[in-house]
RNA sequence: GGCCCCGUCGUCUAGUCUGGCCUAGGACGCCAGGUUUUCAUCCUGGUAGCAGGGGUUCAAAUCCCCUCGGGGUCACCA
């Protein structure tokens, strides 16, 4: 029926926008992603929004944001401007007249029938179950209702579910990809489960069931947490004589107390680790290897070696912990890797953030179009009042490309080059246990040979001081001083470095001010 | 509680199907050392684990049984 060419692999990625996009969601997308990119299938978004309060617009741009900047991209799907793909709308909320027709179709089969039972009644039966001990199930008789009786209810009860009628004592299996062969019995999944409301809006096992087949998903990739929705499922199919797709169910990402990861276990918005300076390929790198690996001791690569590597059969069956301290790690390694520039265009925001620097646009007299340039980013650092171009922080940035694990860190680690005056206590200046007077010597020195030099070139300063500080007892006690003159800090980046980036005129200056520090 | 699933270093995991090459390998973390003025990077070394108990076998992390532990799910949510 749907032109669909044999054996195209088709899987689907079916987040609800009930809440911020998080780090299980994007796992279970970016699997989804790889398995269909490894095997040249189509990937397709669908929004499952049946759930008008708590579904939000602003959830449902979230995901699309977080998955762009993931670099998952689907090809079939729900856009922002919401067109209509070859299946219909891809959001469950415009997709109602399809669910009706498959609804009227189970009810006329009489394999699905009105239920009349009041939530208080519901209620009672429940309770009354749960005190014997027994497990939750639907045992009302709506389904023997004639039809008269049931005309008859129509008009009195102002409630009404629709249920799916399941046979008593059958044994329902399925074979997952991942965990082998799972087996259910219909007596334990709580009698006749309802699939739609009064008003023929469908529930979601029956929403999913039916689009699955609509859009010819072959592959049910999702959560653990919906393997004891897949007998629920699987009854629906045969009920409407659709085909079984496979599954494949990952296990779930928990927090550090082994629950499945939720808000109270911090961040888990994924947006917010754009936000917290992580790099979308370290996410990637890191949200794959949990639960993933390709069989052998590598760990480390981007998507495109990912989906080489990527089969359903290397994933583990247990769940793992959200360890922070990887994915530290494999950001770092990430940001060592990209070009500087990158790295500097992304820290740009985090030391706006931090209060550092503003950015300003230089206005060209003529758009593009008009021969005229793009506009210029241009940074302004307001505590020296002093202009700064790309390539001047870039500078900065470069310094500490390797000593960042996140870009968010950029703003402590290199405040004092875009502050008036490094803040310090002057013990900080004294290296070892070398006496005050000697410190304020040695720093006279350096100042004497920074002085000297005619041109501010980053090997020339190092020639010049690395002279300077071997003719010393030893080189700490001339650089040590020198260093946190210039930063201020016990930690920081070289004096060579920091002394070409500042400049001879704030290099020397800071140096005086050390030495009238020290004498204080 | 019923049902389903899972259980190798603190964490992510290789090895389990097809017992021996496992004295259980790698990575993060941590510790120590080297490079270095500091920090970071980088390099070297170390730390630490088969949940427990029974079998089967010449041989078990690997096969079988039991126990224990952990998780998921039981809506007119998805």
């Amino acid at each position: 029926m749907k032109k669909n060419k044999k054996n195209d692999i088709r899987v689907r990625f079916a987040p609800s926008p009930t809440g911020y996009f998080h780090i299980g969601s994007a796992r279970v997308a970016l699997f989804n992603f790889l398995f269909a990119k490894k095997n040249k299938g189509t990937f397709v978004l669908r929004i499952e929004d049946t759930d008008k309060e708590r579904s939000k617009k602003e959830y449902e741009k979230d995901i699309m944001r977080s998955l762009e900047w993931l670099g998952i991209s689907w090809d079939e799907g729900a856009t922002p401007k919401g067109e209509r793909g070859e299946f219909g709308p891809y959001r469950q909320s415009e997709r109602g007249e399809i669910y009706k027709k498959y609804l009227r179709k189970l009810l006329e089969e009489r394999k699905a029938y009105y239920c009349f039972c009041s939530k208080e009644e519901l209620d009672k039966m429940r309770e009354k179950q749960k005190k014997k001990k027994e497990p939750p199930r639907y045992e009302g008789n709506c389904f023997l209702l004639s039809e008269s009786e049931k005309e008859k209810m129509k008009k009195e009860r102002k409630d009404f579910t629709i249920r799916l009628h399941i046979p008593d004592n059958k044994k329902i299996e399925f074979n997952d990809r991942i965990r082998g062969k799972v087996e259910f019995n219909t007596k334990d999944i709580g009698g006749d489960f309802v699939i739609a409301k009064k008003d023929l809006s469908p529930l979601y096992n029956f929403a999913c069931v039916v689009d699955d087949h609509e859009m010819n998903a072959t592959h049910v990739i999702r959560g653990e947490d919906h393997v004891s929705n897949t007998p629920k499922q699987i009854l629906i199919q045969e009920a409407l004589g659709f085909s079984i797709p496979e599954f494949a169910h990952l296990p779930l990402i928990l927090g550090t107390d082994k629950s499945k990861l939720s808000k109270r276990h911090g961040t888990v918005s994924l947006y917010g680790y754009k936000e917290k300076g992580y790099l979308p390929e370290a996410l990637v790198n890191f949200i794959a290897l949990l639960g993933w690996n390709p069989g052998n001791d590598e760990e480390l690569f981007v998507m495109e070696e990912i989906i080489n590597k990527f089969s359903l059969e290397d994933c583990q069956k247990s769940g793992a912990i959200f360890d922070m301290g990887k994915l530290n790690y494999i950001n770092g390694y990430y940001i060592r890797k990209r070009d500087v520039s990158d790295i500097t265009k992304m820290c740009i925001p985090h030391l706006v953030e931090a209060d550092l620097i503003r950015v300003e646009f230089t206005e060209e007299q003529y758009p593009p179009a008009y021969g005229g340039k793009e506009p210029k980013e241009s940074y302004y650092a307001h505590h020296r009042e002093k202009k700064m171009s790309f390539n001047e922080v870039k500078d900065i940035v470069s310094l500490y490309q390797e000593r960042m694990r996140t870009l968010a860190e950029i703003g402590e680690l290199a405040n004092y080059f875009f502050v008036k005056e490094p803040v310090y206590e002057k013990e900080l200046l004294i290296w070892k246990n070398t006496p005050a007077e000697d410190i304020t010597t040695y720093l006279d020195k350096s100042i004497k040979t920074l002085s000297d030099i005619k041109e501010w070139s980053r090997e020339e300063i190092e020639k010049r001081m690395v002279e300077t500080a071997n003719k010393a007892q030893n080189r700490g006690v001339v650089l040590w001083p020198m260093r946190v003159a210039l930063s201020g800090k016990k930690a920081s980046a070289g004096p060579f470095d920091i002394a070409y980036v500042l400049g001879k005129e704030e290099t020397l200056r800071r140096l005086k001010n050390a030495k009238i520090k020290l004498q204080q």
